[in-house]
DNA sequence: GTGGATGCAAAGTCTTTGCATTGGG
DNA sequence: CCCAATGCAAAGACTTTGCATCCAC
């Protein structure tokens, strides 16, 4: 049923960031940016290899204040224009949630969907390939092209369940 | 494969809401604004009609532009305020998608999930029961108790796609 | 009567846009 | 060199808030 899952440490993710995963390379951010026939800069490779840092969800805030230390001159515009261009192009997913302002991720290489604790606020990615099938069935009976979805499942874990 | 769906008819939506569906009763009205412990104002019963006489997802501006005229002095503030106050106690949900402004349904008291149009906005609500099963499946395997969720497709509706 | 609700306008947030300047190709 | 990209600031879009007035209860 379940084609793989995988359990995220979400506690020690903002610290830990930095050492979770490897930042993009360099020649990795230029193939997306020149992909997208845009120029390359050096505002641009530090938003990519930022957000290439962690498997996370940033305002545009984060994304900013992450990287004005060492760029004390960008401006917001920058970044916004850039994640614009990265949403259209799909190479970066925007999430729009309550009132919050609007998330980006770096569209993942394989899809995954999250199973959520409603008690404890474990995460669980997990990837199902029927439930996708399916979708990709209701949006062409509906006479819609699907180009991507969002499915969170709420619950109790294990270890909320007593 | 689809168990139902339903397309609004965005263009016509104005004129035609009125006879698509019979709106709330006044009593129906009045019980859910006593529940949740809020006066009773002539200007929330009309907002609470105006909901009701279409299954449809209303931005804030189309709810006061369709009061505004039996109810010339009504403000969004009052509209802003109300519907808050409803989505807190589960009467009304959100949508929020894209860079649109939010939207509002009454919550449906049978459940669906929506497939959304990315380049104008309109949504179409559709149940599939095939993709609650393996919900649940998928909630068993991973230990959890499935208590809840939230499916969103989103692409391109047959009049976007040119 | 009295405290919640309203209308108005002003303020707040997030995002986009205009424009002169900069810098990548 | 030239035009896209940037930074800044101003404008825009949507939503919330402050406050005097109003009106359910």
């Amino acid at each position: 049923m379940i084609d793989s899952f995988r359990l995220p440490k979400s506690q020690e993710r903002k610290e830990k960031y930095n050492s979770e995963k490897q930042p993009m390379s360099e020649v990795e951010a230029k193939r997306i940016i020149r992909e997208m026939h845009l120029k390359v800069t050096t505002q641009r490779l530090a938003i990519l290899k930022m957000l290439s840092t962690a498997n996370q969800h940033f305002m545009v805030q984060e994304v900013y204040e992450k990287i004005h230390p060492n760029f004390p001159e960008i401006g917001f515009a920058t970044v916004y224009r850039f994640l614009k261009k990265l949403t259209d192009h799909g190479f970066v997913t925007e999430l729009r949630m309550g009132g919050l302002p609007s998330r980006y991720e770096l569209a993942p290489t394989h899809h995954h969907d999250h199973m959520s604790c409603t008690q404890c606020g474990k995460v669980v990615e997990f990837e199902n390939s029927s439930i996708e099938a399916l979708q990709e069935k209701v949006a062409e009976q509906l006479g819609f092209t699907l180009t991507g979805h969002v499915l969170e499942l709420y619950g109790l874990c294990p270890d909320c369940q007593t």
